[in-house]
DNA sequence: GCAAAAACGATAGTAATACTATTATATTTG
DNA sequence: CAAATATAATAGTATTACTATCGTTTTTGC
């Protein structure tokens, strides 16, 4: 995966100018992942940015219109990125079972490994999205949004597990609430894990929050 | 329940002075909640929530400090009041799976009906529950209000739900992930229903995400 | 290799937000 | 009824999230 040399192609709703078409618009895209995995969405704003990349503000404003755009983005090209990885992961393998469980464990897992994904850090960006994604889509301009398709890539991971779920369980009628209730649902467990221990369940062994959702979607599907 | 007059009580940490205990308190609450789930948590500010109560701003400085403590309080009430619910539906009954049936149902299904504690509007309040409630754990100071009981209640509840949980299966090793899941999770679901409706199941009969988690749960456990 | 276009840097400015501070008036309460 | 407390009215501050202008640099298309 990592000589292939592969775009993520970004949906032109989702910036002013291309970041990936310039220097600038790369260091924009770094380095706004590692101040936003520093000091938290909410205290990340473009004149920081601008200090870290030596460049104004005004001229972050020209890729992007505003930092929630951003965060949009950044979602996106996570989940297109999340997409391949699905992909490769469960290539070739007959046993659907078999991919759903190496589906789970990469929606359920952090990101340990950066690939390198040219300018991108992506255990950083990992990160960000199990922590700070919501606050991408829970917004008054949701309904606008996921009009334009800001959110399409992350349905289209929603629908493509789902669909694995179905070829095991075909009358199975929640595989979409299933699938993302487990995203979701392990991102805020390793929130919990990390400041609210008292809302997950301790774990010595690191894997505990794979394995629940691991166990929850196979019991399910198996009573069916 | 309606007529045993109760006092919702709240942490002291979480006001600056009790809003119960004033007219002008009960008005910031009870406004605030129909301000909230009419614009949104973000565009929420205590200017516009002074022009409803015909107060200046300052004078909700009083109560709160600022607009996150009050989200905070809110919630705080929200599962306070909710343990009382929860306590009401399952006590005199023998069978754990009926307590947990119900509790299931107490955590997952909106508030319809407003049994009007004092000046609370609880439809309303369960709908801001659902929606913002996550935006007030979900910040830097997380960990710093954790330590001073912000979110005592809602862990309570979780706890209260999970030894329902350990009746029925004593070895079940993640109680606490699985109610917490369960809360969150619905609370997603609601939202996706109505915004993001390919992350869920479009669903005819109304109680589809009540269903949907009761059978995770009992299928979970009946594997056990 | 040069002109036109585009990108960028530097700087200034604005409306709104999230508060804090001060003081005078009204209300409560012991 | 005096003292304490609560409230209203008003002003002010730092920060945020932008927008606007303009001169300089860089890129590009021929």
């Amino acid at each position: 995966m990592k000589n292939l040399n592969l775009q993520i192609e970004i949906s032109s709703e989702l910036y002013a100018k291309n970041p990936n078409s310039s220097e600038l618009g790369q260091s924009i895209i770094s380095k706004s992942i590692e101040l936003i995995s520093e000091v938290g969405f909410e205290a990340f704003t473009f004149k920081k940015l601008g200090l870290l990349i030596n460049s104004p503000e005004s001229s972050v404003y020209r890729y992007f219109k505003s930092k929630h755009v951003l965060l949009v983005y950044l979602t996106s090209w996570y989940w297109t990125w999340t997409e391949y990885r699905l992909a490769f992961a469960t290539t070739n393998i007959n046993s659907p079972k078999e991919r759903l469980k190496k589906s789970i464990e990469i929606l359920t897992k952090p990101v340990l490994v950066d690939n390198s994904f040219s300018y991108i850090n992506e255990v950083l960006l990992s990160e960000i999205i199990f922590s700070e994604s919501i606050k991408a889509y829970h917004t008054k301009s949701v309904d606008e949004e996921n009009k334009k398709g800001c959110f399409k890539a992350y349905k289209r991971v929603v629908q493509s597990v789902s669909d694995i779920v179905l070829e095991i369980a075909p009358n199975f009628q929640y595989p979409h609430m299933l699938i993302s209730t487990t995203i979701e649902g392990a991102h805020q467990q390793h929130y919990f894990a990390e400041h609210l221990p008292a809302l997950t369940d301790f774990d010595k062994e690191k894997d505990s929050i794979y394995k629940f959702y691991k166990q929850l979607i196979f019991n399910f599907l198996s009573n069916e």
